[in-house]
DNA sequence: TATAAAAGTTAGATTAGTCTAACAATAATG
DNA sequence: CATTATTGTTAGACTAATCTAACTTTTATA
């Protein structure tokens, strides 16, 4: 059985290298960072994951996950998001709220329960997020996505998940009204000073790319993220 | 913040102090074997409750509750029964496995979650095993409760709750057909062997003082505990 | 009440997870 | 390619929670 420490090891582990899609391997300052940790924490800790066979890793090293330390990785994160989708739908908790309670529900270590909360919620596709949920094996598709940093001018997109999920972020969305299923428009992109203006139904909000980036879409005319529309 | 450890502590020390009605105050090796472990072990966390002020403790002496103690006990004990009232009522867990998972559960640190549950699920009084449910002051009226072995012979009484929670207990009084709100009267007690007739429904079935001291009962025509029907 | 039994404590060790400070290897850059 | 910056490791210390083994205090009983 794992502890907590080390499932949230193998949870940031498949975000860098699985859902950040820039590289199948982490290094350990990064992960330190993320888990809010000193290098020399994560590096023993690497050491520790790689004794019991769930990551790849030589000294000096990127570490990397194995198949059991993936399973057991995406594990954690269906139970994330099935939590949230819980406390989203059924105890009608905001967006913003679920994250952090879920951040203590992930560790129960219960396979029936997350299968019984997931047949009690319809087997939900995508936690409150736009994130899609590990199935009971720890499998899932993982999307191309585009952020709106991406999308050209003028096309109309629409809005199928956040990757951040911080309180801040969130009720700012919350504030210009760019939720999960909203149509927003790039109206303008100001080089400059990299800001974008945004229409958001009916209105035009100025954003930072820190939020453009921070947002998927897909083409608001075929559904595609790659599309000809 | 408590951790899992001195939560189980706390909630020990309730149960043997507030709950099986004995004493308002336990010893350090009655806890160490209720908790698992050894009386070295637990010496060492009553002094550590009692520099948080959760305990009332001097060395050598028995260990009771302080206000604070006693009401963080009591939340963890509401957060046990909700969640149990969560898997049986809603997941359709059965009796016997509710206990294991909620030991996990309970350990989860949000107020709001509790209450939102506790409204989801209706305000209920009781959980799956009769047990009452605190409120979220960490409040509870403790009854005084018979069990089928103080039963005198002829008299119909209702079974109200269960005060083992295993599973071989459980499984045992469903097999036997005896359930929260089943009616049984003790239709003979031998002294001899200490063997008690029981007749549940319709069928007689003997049962040993182990089983009748562990089923709470009232009285089958007033519903009181004390009554002169 | 003296002795034995039960209950409780202390000392010293261990493991997980964390830190700081000093050091070493690798990568980037002039 | 030599120097610097970045990245990662090691050593040593700390806390929480546990253990064993030896010791002490309290309680029971002959
Ligand atoms: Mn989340
Ligand atoms: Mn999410
Ligand atoms: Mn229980
Ligand atoms: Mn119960």
């Amino acid at each position: 059985m794992l502890s907590f420490t080390e499932e949230n090891y193998l949870k940031a582990i498949v975000q860098h290298t699985l859902f950040d899609g820039i590289s199948d391997e982490v290094g350990v300052n990064q992960l330190a960072s993320t888990l809010n940790v000193k290098p020399a924490t994560a590096s023993d800790m690497v050491r520790r994951l790689k004794k019991k066979e769930l990551v790849h890793y030589e000294r000096y090293g990127k570490v990397s996950l194995t198949k059991q330390g993936q399973r057991l990785g995406m594990l954690v994160i269906r139970r994330h998001r099935l939590w949230e989708t819980f406390l989203y739908s059924t105890l009608n908790f905001s967006w913003d709220e679920v994250h952090e309670v879920a951040e203590e529900l992930e560790h129960v270590h219960s396979g029936k329960l997350m299968d019984r909360l997931d047949e009690f919620l319809g087997y939900p596709e995508f936690d409150p997020h736009g994130e899609a949920i590990p199935n009971c094996e720890g499998e899932i598709k993982i999307p191309f996505r585009m952020t709106v940093s991406e999308m050209s001018v003028g096309k109309p997109c629409k809005v199928i998940a956040v990757r951040d999920e911080s309180v801040d972020f969130l009720r700012y969305l919350d504030r210009i009204g760019l939720a999960i299923g909203a149509t927003v428009v790039v109206v303008h992109r100001e080089e400059y000073d990299e800001l974008t203006t945004l229409r958001i139904g009916e209105k035009d909000t100025v954003v930072s790319p820190k939020l453009t980036s921070n947002v998927y879409v897909v083409c608001g005319s075929c559904g595609k993220t790659k599309c000809s529309c």
